[in-house]
DNA sequence: ATTGCGGTTTCTGTATACACAAGAGCGATC
DNA sequence: GATCGCTCTTGTGTATACAGAAACCGCAAT
């Protein structure tokens, strides 16, 4: 999530807001903080080691991403993820996505796609090697995602679509990766990486709305296993 | 702080925080702070009567809006609105309204729908009426988004479209009202209402796309017609 | 005349102090 | 023994004080 970019000389001392704001964001999308979770400001802000002034900023902020909600009386907590605001999510998502895919395969620089593609045919060999080959695969979709937003060249829409990520990266928390799936999600973003290249917007949007569907479904299945008790093993991408 | 018990439980106890930035919103939505203009956080907090602690919290809040952007250095300046980024906007909008609109085709409970159709069908005379009339309409306008918003039942859709709505409030603003474009604008939303009633999403969905896309054609003439400098006449919806 | 430098000023970022409201615990009363 | 009420604690909302940084202005030097 925040790699610490030495290399980068960006290392000028970051605002007390910014950087609480970070750590309580990293803190919640990577599970320290659970849903439903209490957030006390002076006990927060001791924690982290800022004031309170800069940590209700950041609080704020985290309020208008959705991660955090201020509860009747005392306090805030961490919104919870319930499977029906999973479902929601994906509502809103699936809309952004397949508007951004189609905008994409309309604009695109095809050089990138290209590139993503090569590293897409192989993803299948990488899968095999285990977690290291899974990160590595995350990544490329990472780097799918950075594509498309360049292409897209609309900072309203790429702005909707950022906020719908941070709220899928704490629900591929709850699904366990599923090597099966994780092929097939593959093999279905190679058909859409195709579809920006060939310029096909249809194709791609369409694409994008079985990817999307499927990607649901497998999300859904592994918390229904979950909540029954059995070890999960299934993946969103 | 003091509890002042009014009649409505609306204006009791208003968070300093929270004046400040529905006035500040207002302003800017109003265009009495117009695009470019800068914001001193003294200055402001002086202005509206609080400090500058919630003073900032509402310009943070503006800021995650869109409506604000700090600028390198010194303050605050009110975000401007470019050609470009209306085209921008309305990418996002169909997204978001052509979903919405399809989801509250599927979900809808007809009742409310059937009363607002009386009152579009009855639109066009009320278009007759002059200022008052037009004022009239918008109101319909606004009533019918809430019952889209109302009928998706999706927070997360719902937040990205009150988002984007605070946007066209902007533009709508640049745009002067063209009669001829409201009655055409009155006679989609029959359509879509019709659709959401009937139960036919893809309907809904089209008529939308259509409806959007009309829309975006008068705003931008409309904007055209300003720079050149005649006076226009041109409305969004 | 233009450009570079330094002092001054103003503004932001942060910490902290104070006021008010809401709960929790404890005691008194029925 | 239970319930009501009071107080005491705790936490938020707001104001303000202080420090550091950036822009502006003037002066001087080329």
């Amino acid at each position: 999530m925040y790699t610490e970019t030495a290399m980068l000389g960006l290392d000028v001392p970051l605002r007390a807001s910014e950087r609480a704001y970070r750590q309580l964001r990293g803190e919640i999308l990577g599970g320290l903080l659970a849903p439903g979770a209490a957030l006390l400001e002076v006990e927060q802000a001791e924690r982290i080691g800022v004031s309170r002034t800069p940590l209700r900023e950041a609080v704020a902020r985290l309020i208008t991403d959705g991660l955090v909600v201020g509860r009747r009386g005392r306090g805030f907590e961490v919104t919870d993820i319930s499977v029906d605001s999973i479902s929601e999510l994906y509502e809103l998502r699936q809309a952004l996505e397949v508007q951004a895919i189609r905008l994409a395969a309309t604009r695109r620089d095809p050089a990138p796609f290209m590139k993503l593609r090569d590293a897409f045919v192989s993803a299948p060999e990488l899968l095999e090697q285990g977690d290291i080959g899974v990160h590595r695969y995350y990544v490329l979709i990472d780097e799918l995602e950075d594509a498309v937003d360049v292409a897209v060249e609309n900072p309203f829409l790429v702005g909707a679509l950022r906020a719908v990520r941070t709220h899928l990266a704490r629900i591929r928390r709850l699904a366990r990766r599923n090597p099966l799936r994780l092929r097939a999600a593959a093999a279905e973003h190679l058909l859409i990486i195709d579809a920006i290249i060939a310029g096909d917007p249809s194709l791609a949007a369409h694409a994008t709305h079985i990817h999307l569907h499927q990607s649901l479904l497998s999300v859904l299945a592994a918390i229904e296993e979950d909540s029954v008790g059995s070890r999960s093993t299934t993946a969103a991408d």
